[in-house]
DNA sequence: GCTTGACCTCAACCTTGCTCGAGGTTTTAT
DNA sequence: ATAAAACCTCGAGCAAGGTTGAGGTCAAGC
């Protein structure tokens, strides 16, 4: 085996789970959802190419982001198994987590703002309080008033 | 028979479910959750106060914030379950919500920013990327994953 | 007075992102 | 050579926030 100075092309699954601060089972289940992958020892158990720490840092970040697997793992299949990612690899990648960074944020964002303008009013009992009706969703409806207040049993 | 033209003082289960928009079966589980509550008729079917769908605006609103349903029922506690809730009870509610959405808000902000500053970067590869050390250490991720505290990367 | 639809309870299942344990093998240290 | 630590697979379980279904009851219309 290579001696432990110089650090060692591959790590196993304890060293990584150490590393990057990621439990054993979570890195199992990362390799079998196709996040990260590795190769095998002799005995079968996981050697991982030192880059998987990056990957695995990626994948915190999304997570920070509240991205879900599946958006990561189509993220991580852009970038490249073998070599190290380019800088044109993480901007593709950033940017396509910011727009979803964005989004989120907006939508907070503007609840806060709604919340603020509602304070002590009480209007979220009525119908066109901002916050009840948050992406303009209106059931269609015959005729007559069909919003919140509507009395009679009106199938679709 | 009470005629129908004015609006019955108690509200069966479905027309809760057709007017607020949530499923019969989410209303049986926010029940069993403590968030909403109900009489029952003779027959032993749910007769709602027509307050429920106010409390449902509210659970529904604290939702979209991202609140868990155990803030909520702590929340909704605080309202008064047989009157009209005051301005004064609005705000308080509020209130604690906006701190929590103005933490969920800087979190994804300062995420954005830095993941603006490392663009290009593929710094996420290094020690020192505020990408990869966010500072503090909460890092709860939504529902589900626990929350797992920085261990030591790489010191030795 | 019967049929239909809305309602009841309770239990099982779903999805996401993992953790835990059993039972067995490999690697490492002495 | 051996003991301990690390690793393997596979299945079950957890937590949140519900949905779905079985088996049975209630209420309303004709």
């Amino acid at each position: 085996m290579p001696d432990p100075s110089p650090p060692a092309r591959f790590l196993s699954v304890g060293e990584v789970a150490r590393r990057s601060g990621v439990a054993v089972s979570a890195l199992h289940f990362y390799e079998a959802e196709g996040l990260i992958s590795s190769l095998r020892s002799a005995g079968n158990q996981r050697r991982f190419p030192r880059g998987v720490l990056r990957r695995i840092a990626v994948i915190k970040v999304a997570q920070r982001a509240g991205l879900p697997i599946r958006r990561i793992r189509a993220a991580l299949a852009e970038l490249p198994g073998d070599r190290a990612p380019t800088a044109d690899d993480w901007r593709r990648m950033s940017t396509a987590w910011r727009a979803d960074l964005d989004a989120r944020i907006l939508e907070l964002t503007r609840l806060r703002d709604q919340l603020d303008g509602c304070i002590g009013c009480g209007c979220l009992s009525l119908a066109d309080c901002p916050l009840r009706n948050p992406g303009d969703r209106l059931q269609a409806g015959g005729s007559g008033p069909r919003l919140i207040l509507a009395e009679p049993a009106d199938p679709a």
